[in-house]
DNA sequence: ATTTAATTACGATTAAAATCGTATATAATT
DNA sequence: AATTATATACGATTTTAATCGTAATTAAAT
């Protein structure tokens, strides 16, 4: 599956959030952080349906919209691209650099380390 | 600064790696990972340093470039837009995700554990 | 029924990145 | 010196993504 654009994973972000919406309502979603038109908004989510990274309910006059694809799967084959491209595919790497930078909570820390344990005990 | 594009990051890898490459040197490496053309390759290093992305020298009659900018610097801040763009800003999120599909040896966990302790004792 | 408002459809345009052809210059080879 | 090989310079083209204008359609309001 081809992954999504910039443009695209902004949009899909608010269905993943909304589970369903029409087009003006991702576009006033998307107009609180972003200057952009309506149709531009329109435009890129007829391509994603066309695409097949959206459904679409055309029941009603305005469409109803919906994420085919799941969040989970969407994040993890953008992460392995991105380690491959950004990190020369360490992922211990990227790791490392987006611990360093972000400042992570005790409570955060604690948790990772938690799934440290779990991927441990999984892989005996 | 502006972040190089997805065709700049694979020649600065390479010049990260050898540190100082003429053209032909940078374009025999790409080829092995990729069907590009030479003038291709030179067409995106002189790019590269019209934006300042790299320093060139032009004693010899093959130019000799390398990378301005560091990898560190420029790692940490594609992770950080990723982060970002893919996940809503939740580093922690980035990590489980990377950690999960990854497959980590228990060298590396220890490595990521290690870096955890040492974040966590300098946050104090 | 008419007018107004909102929506989709469609295509054109713009913008950014990547690709490549060709001309020119320079060095190496014969 | 003439030829050949290799380099850079430069601009044109292609490709992909994003943007937007306008027409057509449909619903809502008057």
């Amino acid at each position: 599956m081809d992954k999504p654009t910039a443009a695209e994973l902004e949009i899909m972000a608010i269905l993943w959030e909304k589970k369903q919406a029409s087009v003006r309502q991702v576009h006033e979603e998307l107009s609180l952080t972003k200057e952009t038109g309506y149709t531009t908004t329109l435009k890129i989510m007829q391509n994603m349906h066309a695409k097949g990274l959206l459904a679409r309910d055309e029941e009603k006059r305005s469409h109803i919209y919906s994420a085919l694809i799941s969040q989970e799967d969407t994040q993890q084959s953008l992460v392995k691209n991105f380690i491959g491209k950004a990190f020369g595919g360490s992922a211990k790497k990227l790791v490392m650099q987006a611990l360093g930078q972000s400042e992570p909570s005790k409570e955060e820390i604690k948790e990772i380390r938690a799934f440290l344990d779990k991927i441990e005990n999984d892989s005996q």
